[in-house]
DNA sequence: TATTATACGTGAAAAAATTCACAAAAAAAG
DNA sequence: CTTTTTTTGTGAATTTTTTCACGTATAATA
C-alpha cells in the first residue's frame, strides 16, 4: 500500500533502544546471562509491550518462557543501529557546547568517533580538547574526503548554521547532527537530525502546566 | 472517550512550537504583521497542514485569505507554553554539559531564568559562571524553598543522577530535565523530561543507513 | 507428573499524529 | 464587477504508534 518498500522503522522504537543497550551492558558486566522484558521494562520505567515491541524491530527473538539472551540482544540492538563498527565524526564550533560534547564519553559506547573539530576562532585552532585536535575550517573539505567522514556535529551559532550545513553537504556528509536553534537546508542525500532544546523545554513546560 | 478530560494535547505539535516562535519573533523584528501557513512553512522544511494543525492547538485563530498576525501569534504561543512569564531554575552539576546550558541564552529568550547551579565538587562551589554562583549542594533544599523554584536542570553523571533527583523530588521541584544518560525513578508529581542524546544518535544512525 | 507462574510472539484493537480534501473568506487581478 | 489566487478552518481518511488479548513454550513447584 505504501510506496516506499523499504520502510525506515518505528522511529520511537528507535529512540529506545539506546536505553536497553544501556542496562543490557550493566547486566552483562554483572554475569547476567538472560533477561526478560519484564525486569528490562521495570528498570527503565516502561511498560512491558512497550520493550517486547521495540526489541522485535531488531529481528532478535528470545526464548518463550525465558527470556533474552544479554549478549544476543547486545549484538542485535547494535547491529540494526549500525553501532558495531565505530564511524568516525567531525565536530564544527567548539564553542561550549562543542566542548561538552566532546567532553561526553558516551559516543565512544556509541560508535561515534570524534576525530577532529573545527573552528574559525584562531584562538581557538592549534589547540585541541580531550585529544581532539581543533582545526582551521579551511581544512574541512580535505580532511572530509580524505578520511571518509560522512557524520558531522553542528554546534556554531545560529547564524552560521546554514553557511557551515552548506559546507559540508558540500564535503559528502550525508548526516548532520544539528544543535544550533536554526533550520538548516540541505539536499535530500544529507540527513538532519535536529537536536532542538527548546522543543524540549516546551513539553516539560506544558507538562508541568497540566500537572503530569 | 478517553477518561483524561484535560488532555494534554499533541505532544509533536508542542515541540515545534518554538520553531515557529523563532521565525515569528524575526518577523517582527523586521516589521512583518502578518505570516501565512505557507510561509511558515517553507522556512522551516515543513509541510503547511502540519503548521496550520499546530497553530490550532494553541487556539489562535487567523484570518482566511490573509493569515495570522505576528504579534497576537507570538503572545499566543508564548501563552500556551507559559514562557511569558519568566519562571527561575536550578542546574545541578556544574560540569561540562552544565557550564553549556549555562552559556545557552536561548533559555531567556523562553522564560527560563537559571538562578542558581549546585555542584559538589569544591573546586567548583563558590565560583560563578555567566554570572550564576554555583553553590554547594547542602544549599539545594533551604534556596529552593526559599526561591520557589520549581524547575530543575540535571547535568551531573549518570551515577549520581538518581540520587540527585531523589533530592530534588525532596525540594519540591516539579519539573526535571534529565540530561544524565540514565532513568530516573521520581513521584508521579514530578515531571520528567530526559533529554537523551544517544537516543538521537540512534535515529541519525538509522537513518543514514537507509539513506534518508 | 501435574500444576502454576513466567514470558515470548503476534494479530488485532485503540489511540495518536499526520495528511487529505474541500468549503468559505479575503485579497488581487483582469 | 467578475474571476482567480491565496489562505484559514475543519471533518474525514490515512498512517503511525501504542496497547490489548491470547496462544504457546519453558521453568519451577507441589
Amino acid at each position: 500500500m505504501p510506496k516506499n518498500a523499504a520502510k525506515v522503522g518505528k522511529i520511537p522504537s528507535i529512540r529506545r533502544l539506546p536505553q536497553y543497550l544501556r542496562v543490557l551492558r550493566g547486566l552483562e558486566g554483572a554475569g547476567q546471562e538472560v533477561a526478560s522484558s519484564s525486569m528490562l521494562s521495570t528498570s527503565l520505567g516502561l511498560e512491558q509491550i512497550v520493550v517486547k515491541k521495540d526489541i522485535e524491530i531488531t529481528g532478535i527473538t528470545g526464548k518463550t518462557g525465558v527470556g533474552y539472551m544479554v549478549a544476543e540482544l547486545i549484538d542485535g540492538i547494535e547491529d540494526y543501529l549500525g553501532w558495531n563498527n565505530s564511524s568516525d565524526a567531525f565536530l564544527v564550533g567548539a564553542g561550549s557546547m562543542g566542548k561538552a560534547l566532546l567532553g561526553y564519553d558516551g559516543f565512544r559506547r556509541h560508535g561515534l568517533q570524534i576525530v577532529a573539530a573545527f573552528d574559525n576562532d584562531e584562538g581557538k585552532v592549534g589547540g585541541e580538547y580531550k585529544g581532539v585536535p581543533v582545526l582551521p575550517m579551511s581544512k574541512l573539505k580535505s580532511l572530509a574526503s580524505r578520511l571518509h567522514v560522512h557524520i558531522a556535529i553542528l554546534t556554531v551559532p545560529g547564524d552560521s548554521a546554514q553557511e557551515v550545513a552548506s559546507q559540508l553537504a558540500d564535503c559528502g556528509i550525508s548526516g548532520i547532527w544539528n544543535f544550533a536553534p536554526t533550520t538548516i537546508q540541505v539536499p535530500e542525500s544529507v540527513s538532519v537530525l535536529n537536536e532542538d532544546l527548546s522543543a524540549s523545554l516546551a513539553e516539560l513546560s506544558v507538562r508541568i502546566q497540566s500537572n503530569m
